[in-house]
DNA sequence: TGGCTTTATCGTAAATTGACGATATACGAT
DNA sequence: ATCGTATATCGTCAATTTACGATAAAGCCA
């Protein structure tokens, strides 16, 4: 997956303007996690569930076993949730604040700093 | 962008999972709208103006017309913006309730329906 | 130790994304 | 009708994503 850090890949010849500030990354960092209908879907299981182990999550997913894995680790990458090794098994769980954060960076676009 | 639909292609022989339900498709979709630093930008400024000219939007962005003018497709497909026609340029503008809708999915990850 | 279970990673293929320049299109002005 | 401006679309290329099977790695249990 990279370093999900694509943007202005070429250097652009005479364009002095202003670049996407700090919090647009964080915010399409977040965004990406959820921009994959498999991973709303665990995300959803976990919020709910409040933990999983793996095997359940793969057995609740229409994926075959590396494709659910793989999804979890953007998941993981992406600062939603964490997983908790447990013997052989791991168990994930959402990251605590990161829907907060989320929100929060949601509220920030909104409102703009329209001062006064 | 083709459809945003790409979730489970292949048939997969003896799986008979639950599919994600389809506000993970709604959101999933939103969400991928602001997958992207330059579209979250592009956002903040429109919902910080309110509406903006596309040429306005280009000149604020470090990335040539046609990319920027293909960030405001995926934005305008994904139903965050709108854009309306006026003589030789186009006016875009958030779409009202866009907003609310994604916070309104997100709150609906996270209460999950724990009944009583 | 050997075998079984569980999860991550590798390798691969097809499709999509993101970026650009070039070009088409639409409209207003001359 | 022609020119110039403003946008969208086309064609292309490299990189990324998504999906899978196969395989490695890590831990239990005999």
């Amino acid at each position: 997956m990279a370093d999900r850090i694509r943007f202005m890949k070429r250097p652009l010849p005479g364009k002095p303007r202003r670049a996407p500030g700090k919090g647009d990354e964080e915010l399409a960092a977040l965004a990406w996690g959820l921009a994959h209908p498999a991973r709303a879907a665990i995300l959803r299981l976990l919020l709910d569930r409040g933990e999983c182990l793996c095997g359940a999550i793969v057995d609740s997913m229409p994926l075959a076993q590396a494709t659910v894995s793989q999804h979890l680790k953007v998941l993981k990458e992406s600062g939603w949730i964490e997983g908790e090794i447990d013997g052989p098994r791991v168990c994930y769980c959402p990251t605590a604040g990161a829907m907060a954060r989320f929100k929060q960076l949601l509220q920030g676009l909104d409102s703009g700093e329209r001062r006064s």
